[in-house]
DNA sequence: TAGTGGTCTAGACCACGTT
DNA sequence: ACGTGGTCTAGACCACTAT
């Protein structure tokens, strides 16, 4: 038969739009540059903008695109590597890594940190609000969950509440010894508080990363801190700066 | 006035959706057991079935989900901890950790792991693949490029490819001197041949973990592996059994 | 063959940032 | 005011799994 092989396996539309674009990306455009706007280049390869958009998504979600709204689709430069364990094993505060303190009040945890914490179900916790600035982005957010048992010398007249009494709690905290930590990470999707400060919208796919430090063999305090995963590649160990990425990049005019 | 406040803040219906289900999860429904289909669903809500899908699909984002094609939608067990650099600095295949050897053969590898392992831009690498499965589940896929360089006593006649010659690379490797070893993870979606192992649909989301191991201050190898972001929590360090979860869990009968 | 989730369409309106 | 991406609808058809 004269027929070429069409769509004998048919590979969804926005899989192999995906494709396209990617590659058109790497070829064609510049980082930091503007697309053409959804309706454009949905028209241009003769889909709904639904589909086009479904190819978007993927391509954000890989780092590759950044979108914002009322502004347009822009090509993303390579995702940044942030350390994340400096030196292994340090109470959180202590190297200047990036992370500030925001504020912090006594809050009742969720129940889940309160069982890793060992804590009693309604006991209150000291939680630590901090914010992690790379490249002058912000990159992370965290909460910091302190059992009060934890920080029994602190004082309650140095200040109720704010970025004064979050570096109290840290300063206080770090005077303990730290026997160990251990670490986890996983997918999630950005809460609306997490998602305002990291310049995102609700839902937005963040890389949870949960630390627990351990000292005295109890659980002396529980990091949750969330990370874009459009912009962030979290690093561990020594170098950070191992790239393993696609084609080539250029810089925007 | 006695009117309610009606979305004076006009939260996007399919994060409403999101919560409302998600509690229901909580409190309504066992791991493993079947929720009614996505029309339904939609019905059920008032609202079109695309928008339930958003919900639905932040949810399997969240691992909270799990959905197969032809099947249906069910609760998705927690998220299984598995352990990523037990013990720290070892040699892949040399802790009984759960990798498989599947096949190797000698392939040109991509520009950017050509970059990182130092190797000629046309120089063939020995690529290792091997999946890893626990709780009999094949959790994650990997790509393990070796330069010849690292394996120079490797004799070609004992198996041209085959899990066989995967298992004598990875024992050549082991008998050199392991120096440091550094580690990445970043947010990815599963390529086609990947999905197929992880039985995933092509673009599923998942954490890509890239390890350099070097030798002789030298990268003697990298791997690249793809973990499922929805059943998996990585986890470093000493126990991986810290539970960081939403609300009850229930078995299905 | 019946039922499920996956893909796709062609519209509409809304929220946001810029001008 | 305008243009952008974000949300939403009401359909249609397809691919897969189980019976």
């Amino acid at each position: 038969m004269g027929t070429t092989q069409l769509e004998s396996v048919p590979e969804p539309k926005y899989w192999h739009l995906k494709t396209v674009l990617s590659e058109a990306l790497d070829s064609e455009f510049a980082v930091g540059e503007i697309l053409p706007n959804e309706r454009e280049l949905a028209a241009r390869f003769g889909v709904a903008r639904a589909t086009l958009r479904q190819a978007l998504e993927q391509l954000e979600l890989e780092g590759r695109l950044q979108r914002r709204r009322g502004v347009g689709t822009t090509v993303a430069p390579p995702r940044m590597g942030v350390d994340v364990g400096t030196g292994g094993q340090v109470w959180p505060g202590t190297a200047d890594d990036g992370w500030q303190p925001v504020d912090c009040d006594l809050a009742q945890p969720p129940a889940a940190v309160a069982e890793a914490l060992e804590t009693g179900r309604d006991e209150p916790v000291h939680v630590v609000r901090r914010s992690r600035v790379t490249h002058g982005q912000t990159v992370a957010a965290e909460l910091l969950y302190v059992p009060q048992s934890s920080v029994p010398e602190l004082s309650a007249i140095d200040a109720p509440s704010g970025a004064a009494r979050a570096r109290a709690v840290l300063r206080e905290l770090q005077r303990r010894e730290l026997e160990s930590q251990d670490r986890s990470v996983e997918l999630g999707s950005a809460r609306a508080d997490d998602a305002k400060e990291l310049d995102r919208l609700p839902g937005a796919p963040v890389l949870v990363v949960t630390t627990r430090f351990v000292a005295e063999g109890r659980t002396a305090a529980l990091s949750v801190a969330t990370y874009r995963a459009d912009t962030c590649r979290l690093t561990f160990g020594a170098t950070g700066d191992v790239e393993i990425h696609h084609g080539p990049e250029r810089q925007a005019s």
